[in-house]
DNA sequence: ACCTGAACACCGTTCAAGT
DNA sequence: ACCTGAACACCGTTCAAGT
C-alpha cells in the first residue's frame, strides 16, 4: 500500500534507487564501480586479497571514502555476490526439465569461475537484482507443471544448494589438495592415499573398503562432470515424480 | 605399502598420532583442548568472536603459544569443524531410506545448533576422524542397495550439501532479517514485504506473482520443517529410482 | 621442548578537518 | 556533500629470549 517505504540504504543502492543529492560536489563513484573493482581483485587474488584499502586504491580514492557508498566491508561482499551473477538463461519454450538442468549448471559454472563466491555466500535468501532474476526465471519455467509456488521455491533452493555444493567439490578436487582449507596439506599426494593412510579399517569398515576398492582413483578425479549430472538427474527425477503425482490428481487450473 | 609416510602435521594431530616428545617440559595443552575452547567461544559469540588471543586466554596461555599446536588460525577452524560433529547415528538393520533421512536430518540439526559451521565449511572433502565416520556409516547403510561405491559417495555428498543449504535457509529465516549477511537490513520487516517493495513486475513477472500470492507469508515462515522434508523426499525418491534401475538390471552380487 | 613478551605488518572503521 | 589524513583498536604471526 505505502509505495515509498524507506528501504535499508544498502538495498536502495543495490537497486539503483539512490535519491539524487541536492548540492555539494558530485560523487565520483558509485556502488557498481566499487563492486566491480572488488570483484576483479577477488578473481585475481582470491577473497583474502580484497581489503578496503586495496579496493579504494584501485578506484583511485582513499580507503575511508568508500564508506560514503558502503556501510561496511560485509555490505561490499554482499554486493559482490549479487553483481557477479550474469543474466540467467531465458526459458523460451523449453521443457521445464531441460531448463532446470541448464539453470543449475549455469550456477555451478558461475561459482567455478569465481570460487570466492563459496566463501561469501552465507546462504542468505537473495535480495539483489541479479539473484532474484535467476529465481524469477526458474519459477517461470516451472509454470506449467502444476506445482504450487512454495514447491517451486523449494525446488529452486534445492537446486541452488546442489550447484554450490558440487562446485565446491569440483573446486576442491581441482586444487590437488595442496591448498586445502588451510588444513596444512602442502604436498599431500592424493585424497585416496591420505584416507588409506589414516583410516582404521575396524572403525571405518565401509569407507576403508571403498577406498581400497579405488573409488577415489578416477580418471579425472572424483568430482567430474559425470558426477554432477548424476546428482542433478537424481534430483530432477524426484521433481518429476512430484509433478506426476500432482498432475494425476487433476490439479491443472489452479 | 610404506606404512609410515609423513602426514601433514595438522592431520597427525587431528588423528591423535603425535609422536611422544623426548625431553624438555611436557606440553600443557593439546589440539582437542584448544579446539574445544574455540568451539565454546564460537557457540557463544559467533565466529567473529574467535580470535587467537581469545582462545589462548581461555586456555590460560599466551596467544603465541597456540602456534605450538596449530599451524595457523585456518588450521584451528578446520579442526573445529570436525570436532563439532558428534558420533553419527548407527544404521543397525534400518532400511537405507530411513537411515539416510535420519543421517541428513542429524547433519542439518548439527548446523542449526552451531551456525558458525556454515561460515567455516569451505566444502573441502572431509579429512577429520568425525566427518569420515559419518561418511562411513552412510556407506554402510547403502550396502545392500546395489549402488557402486562412487554412486554411494555421490549420494552422501548430495545429502550433505542439502543439509547445509537447508540449515542455512532455516537459520536465515529464524533471524527475522535483522542481522542479515551484513546487508544492512536492520529493522527490515518481512522478506516478502521487502521483495514486494523492490520488484518490478514487468522484469520479475513470475516472482512478483508468487510474492503477491503470499508464498512468503507462511505460518512458521517459509523454511520450516515441512520444507526440509519436502526437499529430502525429493532427493530420496531420486535415489530410490536409481536403486530400482540398478536392481532390475540384476546387479546384485558385485 | 615449551612458553613468553615484544614487535611487525596489516586491517576495518571513526572522526575532525578541509573543499 | 564529498573526500582526505590522522588516529584507534585490534588482528595473525614472527622471532629472540627465557626456563
Amino acid at each position: 500500500m505505502a509505495p515509498e517505504r524507506p528501504l535499508p540504504p544498502m538495498l536502495e543502492r543495490m537497486w539503483g534507487r539512490e535519491r539524487a543529492p541536492r548540492r555539494g560536489p558530485r560523487p565520483r563513484l558509485d556502488l557498481a564501480t566499487i563492486t566491480a573493482a572488488a570483484i576483479e581483485i577477488a578473481d585475481a587474488e582470491g577473497l583474502a586479497g580484497v581489503s578496503m584499502g586495496g579496493v579504494a586504491s584501485r578506484v583511485g580514492v582513499a580507503a575511508t571514502a568508500l564508506y560514503r557508498y558502503v556501510g561496511s566491508k560485509e555490505d561490499l561482499l554482499t554486493s559482490m555476490a549479487d553483481a557477479v551473477a550474469l543474466d540467467p538463461p531465458e526459458p523460451g519454450g523449453m521443457p521445464w526439465r531441460d531448463y532446470a538442468a541448464l539453470w543449475t549448471r549455469a550456477q555451478r559454472d558461475l561459482v567455478l569461475a569465481h570460487p570466492w563466491v563459496l566463501e561469501v555466500t552465507k546462504y542468505a535468501p537473495p535480495l539483489g537484482p541479479r539473484r532474484l532474476l535467476w529465481l524469477d526465471r526458474l519459477l517461470a519455467a516451472l509454470a506449467g507443471t502444476g506445482l504450487d509456488d512454495g514447491e517451486k521455491i523449494n525446488v529452486a533452493s534445492t537446486l541452488t544448494g546442489y550447484a554450490l555444493t558440487d562446485a565446491a567439490l569440483a573446486h576442491a578436487a581441482g586444487m590437488g589438495f595442496e591448498e586445502h582449507a588451510g588444513a596444512g596439506l602442502e604436498g599431500a599426494a592424493d585424497y585416496g592415499e591420505l584416507l588409506a593412510e589414516v583410516l582404521d579399517p575396524e572403525r571405518y569398515p565401509a569407507l576403508s573398503a571403498a577406498v581400497h576398492g579405488g573409488v577415489f582413483r578416477g580418471a579425472e578425479g572424483w568430482a567430474d562432470d559425470a558426477d554432477f549430472r548424476f546428482g542433478l538427474d537424481l534430483m530432477l527425477d524426484g521433481v518429476e515424480q512430484l509433478i506426476a503425482r500432482r498432475t494425476s490428481k487433476g490439479r491443472f487450473g489452479g
